[in-house]
Parts: structure tokens; C-alpha cells; sequence
DNA sequence: CCGTATTTGTCCGTATGTATG
DNA sequence: ACATACATACGGACAAATACG
């Protein structure tokens, strides 16, 4: 792409975020100050001031904006402006539910993708994530279980599911943010974890996908106990 | 391109079209004419042409669009314009698992929330249908299954959970109109709802999931076999 | 309650890219 | 391959609504 650039009444606009405005992820950049949390769930957006940051106009950013708002990542009232979606505790525990009905679904299709390739991909990341888990050592869990999850989801070869999986734990990510993920039970995450796998071997799909549907809730669970 | 109607004044309220634009249903009244088919899928909505016909300028109309390509009813190509989205068949059949997916949730969900009055209520749905499905009156049955599918919906209480599964029905209605939804076995789609009510009632969470889940699965089948 | 500043909503002009003959 | 017509992308200007003092 083309980097001739006459700077002369450019500000200072040439950081990474500009690329980003150019290349048509504005969107993408927005998308990823909400997820980091550097925009704030209530917090408003200024039209203004975002514009200027990433070295475009208002027009495109109010389009970036409206994507956001289809997408649920933001609410936006007319006249008053556009916020980072704030979850209330209910809605939280609803997405919960339907991310769980998703993950559910992939338990049911993974059964009939389940090869020896993959059986031994899953038990690899399983050894590697007790090994961790045995150290108490929740930041480098964390990473391996997003990736154990992220694997099954693309091998049900459903890109509709991985998408809109994606896109409910991102969701409850926001939410997350405030409150403290208690990092207790690392080991008992990954017994639940074998408790899967097992259901994927036994060919069952009912079995599966109820395997995988409660390890989704029993998060709900332990993160609604937080709250009370 | 047909008639350019009135094009002279932009103060004569020229018709529907002009108030939804006033009141912000722009976006809704966009998703109107995909939902009814009136923009076909991969048909381009022409932003100046559309501007026009809502009384509007172009600005508005762009973020109507993204609004629209969040949720995922269009899609955008950049310089090129923006599309309704056109669902393959594989995609076709992916929505349809998550549909499921969605749907059996509710059957699990609603088993805590059965009471005499619900009870009553779907009973009452089931004989109505029966009687319209006698009759083999199709043009009549699919209103009443439409609003059998929304009480349940509505009644599990997850609002997060009636917001996609709905937004999921809607796709997979822009696909289907191309295609002839046979009129075929409306007896058999109703032994089906039976089947989920006594599901219900038998209080088993993961029997009345699974009868959700399985009436949304035939339906993907029949589609399927239309299709081959 | 009012005046002012800030922010959002809308429109239009222009540049750039794409399709067409 | 070239020139022309057309559509989209972007930026700036003005009006309207809101927030603030």
C-alpha cells in the first residue's frame, strides 16, 4: 500500500491508529478499546475526540460506531451520543446461558469430528494445562484455556458457531473486567475439561453436548457467587 | 429504477417512508425491505437512489448500512458498496444448528418456568394448530406456528436469548425465500410441538432441550432435502 | 430559569475508486 | 486499452439538541 504521505498540515496523526482508520479496521480499533477496557462500559464515545486520535473524520467514525452498535458493543441515543454497552448482572447471566446453549452445540458436533489427530491435540493441551494448573499459576492458564476452547470451536468447522461464540465471550469479557475473575480451581476447570473430552469419546452427542453445556455454567456459577 | 417519483421538494412528507426516517427507523425500515424480500440477496443498496427515497441525505443512510452490516444482514465492500448478504447453503445449514442450539435452550430454561397457565396456553396453541393443520391450510398454519415459537421464546425470560434467536430466524427467512418452503407435514410438525410440550412437562431439563433442539434440526432437514 | 459552550445530526462538495462502452 | 459515467469515501460546514454554569 501507499505510505506517500505529504505531511505538511498533518498534526501528528501518523501513529498506528492512523494505518488502522486507512486500512478500514476503524472499526477493529474501537472494537479493541472497549475490549482492553481503556473505554469503559457507560463510558461515553466522543465523536470529536476518537476522530482526531485516529487521524479521520466524524463521517467515518459514526459509521464505525453504527457497526458497533449492530454488533451490541455499544448503545447509542440519538441526540445524546454513543456509550460503551454497560451489562446489567441479568443480562450477563443470560448470555452465559445462550454462550453455554453454543458450546453445547459444538460438544454435539464435535462427536462426529473427533479423529485420533484431534483426540491427541485435546490431550496434549490437557497435560500442559494440569502442569499449570498444579503451579497455581493463573496467568498462564488463562491463555491455554482461551486457546483449548478456541480449538474446539474452530474443529466443529461451523464458522457461524465460532463466530457468534466469539462474539458472547467477548461480550462477557466487558462485563468481567470490573469484577475479579477469582482464580481458584484451576485444577477442578480442568477436570471438567477431561469430563468433555471423555463425552466426545463415548460417541454420544446428547452426552457432549449436556458435557460441555454445564462446563459453561458452572462458570456462570462460580461467577454469580461473586456477586452476591 | 423504475419511476423517480417526486424529487423536487424535500418538505412535502412524501410518504411512510419520510417518518420512519424522521423517528431513527431508518435502519428498520431497511430491514424491512430485506426481511420482505424487496431487496434480494446479493442485491446492491444503492446509496444515493435510497437517500432518496427516505427523504434523507446520504450520511444517515451510510449508517443505517452499518448498523445493518453489524448484525450481519448485509455486507459491505469497501469502494464497491453494500450488499444483502447473501447466505450460502452451507451457511444456510450452519444457522440452522445454531438455531437449534438457541431453541433447545429455551426448552431447557422453560421447564423451571411451567406452571398450569402456560400449560394451558400452549395446549390451547396445539389444538388450534391441529385443527388449521386438518385443514391442510398452510397460508393459516404458519402465522400460528410463528406465534407458538414466540411464547416460548418469550416465556423463558432470557431477553438475550429472544434478541438472536430471533435475528437467526430472520436470515434464515431472507434464504428461504428464494426457495419454496414445501407445505408438506404440517400434521407432523405439530405431533412435533406435542412431543416438546410433554417434554416440558415431564420436568427432565435435558429431555425438553433435546426435544427443542431435534424440532429445529428437521426442519434444517427438510430444507436440506429440498435442496439436494 | 437563562445564556453559552459543547456535542451530535445532517447535508453537500470534492476526491478517489470502480464499472462500462 | 482508454475514456467516460457513476458510485462510494471522506472531510468540512451549518443547524439542532443537549449539557453546563
Amino acid at each position: 500500500m501507499l505510505e506517500k504521505d505529504h505531511e505538511e498540515n498533518n498534526q501528528h496523526g501518523s501513529d498506528a491508529s492512523d494505518l488502522a482508520a486507512r486500512t478500514g479496521g476503524l472499526e477493529s480499533a474501537l472494537e479493541h478499546l472497549i475490549l482492553t477496557g481503556e473505554l469503559k462500559p457507560g463510558e461515553r464515545l466522543n465523536e470529536i475526540q476518537l476522530a482526531a486520535r485516529f487521524g479521520t473524520s466524524r463521517g467515518p467514525l459514526r459509521e464505525a460506531t453504527r457497526s458497533l452498535q449492530g454488533r451490541g458493543l455499544v448503545d447509542v441515543i440519538r441526540n445524546r451520543g454513543v456509550f460503551v454497552r454497560a451489562l446489567s448482572v441479568k443480562e450477563a447471566l443470560e448470555i452465559y446461558d445462550v454462550r453455554a446453549a453454543l458450546f453445547g452445540l459444538a460438544g454435539r458436533l464435535l462427536v462426529d469430528r473427533l479423529d485420533d489427530a484431534m483426540l491427541a491435540d485435546l490431550n496434549a493441551m490437557l497435560d500442559r494445562m494440569d502442569q499449570i494448573a498444579a503451579g497455581r499459576d493463573f496467568d498462564h492458564y488463562y491463555p491455554e484455556n482461551l486457546r483449548f476452547h478456541e480449538y474446539l470451536m474452530n474443529a466443529t468447522g461451523n464458522s457461524t458457531l465460532q463466530r457468534e461464540y466469539t462474539s458472547f465471550v467477548n461480550k462477557l469479557q466487558v462485563f468481567r473486567a470490573r469484577n475479579l475473575v477469582q482464580p481458584g480451581g484451576l485444577a477442578v476447570s480442568n477436570r471438567e475439561h477431561r469430563a468433555m473430552v471423555d463425552a466426545l469419546a463415548s460417541g454420544s452427542r446428547e452426552r457432549a453436548q449436556e458435557a460441555f453445556f454445564r462446563h459453561v455454567e458452572r462458570a456462570k456459577l462460580r461467577v454469580r457467587d461473586t456477586l452476591d
